[in-house]
RNA sequence: GGAGAGGUGGCUGAGUGGUUGAAGGCACCUGACUCGAAAUCAGACGUUGUCGAAAGGCAACCGAGGGUUCGAAUCCCUCCCUCUCCGCCA
């Protein structure tokens, strides 16, 4: 969330700001600022009323102890405390709506963010590599998959519904192969510590990350626990340090976490995804990052550099591109996605999206860190996949198909794998 | 799920309805002593909000939310969590 300060002090620069997203913000920037003014006079009002209960009943206290008669000093401070009771009511309501209003505006684009309305107005960063030559014509995963007995979609839809799928045989295996294949990169190569975290998590931590209060029918949850299942690992693994003061030396901290990630993707129904491309279930390997404000800019490039390494070491075609403005999602400052070439489909596949917060998502979650004075400061928070491991099936399995119609699995999974090809 | 005990500041640990944001201890920080360190002594040492140009003032916070009262860490109610024992279970 917003720094209520800013708004307040900056309101014109933050509207300029919010501008270049996808919807309209500015009339929100002006309730919240009408609020505020309301809030605090409430609040003021209620402070000095307090103080003068406080005074009178420390009087009180004394007359009593005299052995004097209170009762009309008593009957007076009771006046008192039915107006702060009023006023106090009046702050409460100004004060719960100014955070609701303040949870559903979004992040501002950072200076840096290219300015743009929608993805055709994303810019190429960077390619790596190029795209594979077949002398054949390359076959979709769902054939192979089929083919080689690796993907059953018929039996995801069976047991549980369209979207889900069974990965069986070999490519269960590569599945795992993969997983600890991304694990073991982040954490010995990378500095990441490996985090196995609950799939199931309270409401706040929702709200903290940013899913909530706006896109909870994007959210599988268990009203009677009241628990939602994880869209991704940013969600339990930011939220570690919710309301903490992380101190100076911890930073930066950098988790990665492998966890299956649920979401309901309602109202994309039917939009013609084939396959594992889009799924209510899949697996991803999240890479988190928490940093002091000043390095959060270059920590995104590293982290984004981390996840581009999975697809250099498994020989994977790929190209970098960066969200304009009207692009980024709800809490991002700056965000770079990684798409990944897959032959079968004749397009790229997003694999990764690599962004930095800034301070929006730890004031959300009132985390902060000491800094070298000993002053509390908001950190910056960034994630980003590294990869999804759906997507990267895809593009694996498409990119190393031969002619017979076996899959070549490429040398740095091979050790993971345990064998250098299926089928 | 049942029974009991308990949730107080970075940690530990007192707390009687009344000048308690909260004793004491530990840790951390500053200063004195010292060539330096240790020990010792002195001081400082929570968070958020609000008013203020600032200095600083004020308010709230003792698991969470309600209630009683002129006044609640302290009394009452509801909920959550932790620990011990029992039950169940991978």
């Amino acid at each position: 969330m917003l720094d209520i300060r800013l708004i307040r002090d900056n309101p014109d620069q933050v509207k300029q700001r919010l501008a270049g997203r996808s919807g309209d913000f500015a009339s929100l920037v002006d309730e919240v600022l009408a609020i505020d003014t309301q809030r605090r006079a409430a609040e003021t009002e209620r402070q000095k009323l307090q103080s003068d209960r406080n005074r009178i009943s420390k009087e009180i206290g004394i007359a009593k102890k005299n052995g004097q008669d209170t009762s009309a000093i008593e009957a007076e401070v009771r006046g008192i405390g039915s107006r702060i009771e009023e006023i106090g009511r009046e702050a409460d309501v100004a004060d719960a709506r100014q955070r609701d209003l303040l949870l559903s505006i979004p992040n501002l684009p950072h200076e840096a963010c290219p300015v743009g309305s929608t993805a055709e107005e994303n810019p190429e960063v960077r390619v790596w590599g190029v795209k594979p030559d077949f002398a054949f014509q390359p076959k979709d995963h769902t054939v192979l998959g089929a083919a080689l007995g690796m993907l059953d979609f018929e039996a995801g839809v069976k047991i549980t519904g369209s979207a889900f799928v069974v990965y069986r045989g070999a490519g269960a295996r590569l599945e795992r192969a993969l997983i600890s294949f991304l694990l073991d990169l982040h954490t010995t190569q990378h500095g990441y510590e490996e985090i196995s975290p609950p799939l199931l998590v309270k409401p706040e931590c929702l709200e903290g990350t940013g899913q909530l209060p706006k896109f909870g029918d994007q959210v599988y949850h268990s009203p009677e626990d009241n628990l939602y299942l994880i869209p991704t690992a940013e969600v339990p693994v930011t939220n570690l340090h919710r309301d903490e003061i992380v101190p100076l030396e911890r930073l930066p901290i950098q988790y990665a976490a492998y966890t299956p990630c649920f979401r309901r993707e309602a109202g994309s129904a039917g939009l013609g995804t084939r396959g594992l491309i889009r799924m209510h279930q899949f697996d991803k390997v999240e890479l988190v990052k928490i940093t002091t404000p000043e390095t959060s800019m270059t920590e995104l490039e590293s982290l984004t550099a981390n996840a581009e390494k999975v697809l250099q070491l498994l020989g994977l075609h790929y190209r970098v591109i960066e969200l304009c403005t009207g692009d980024i999602g709800f809490g991002s400052a700056k965000t770079y996605d990684i798409e990944v070439w897959a032959p079968g489909q004749g397009t790229y596949l997003e694999v990764s999206s690599c962004s930095n917060f800034g301070d929006y998502q730890a004031r959300r979650m009132n985390l902060r860190y000491k800094d070298e004075n000993g002053k509390n400061r908001i950190p910056h928070t960034l994630n980003g996949s590294g990869t999804a491991l759906a997507r990267l099936f895809v593009a694996l399995v498409e990119t190393y198909q031969q002619a017979d119609g076996s899959i070549l699995i490429p040398e740095a999974l091979r050790g993971h794998f345990g064998s250098a090809k299926i089928g």
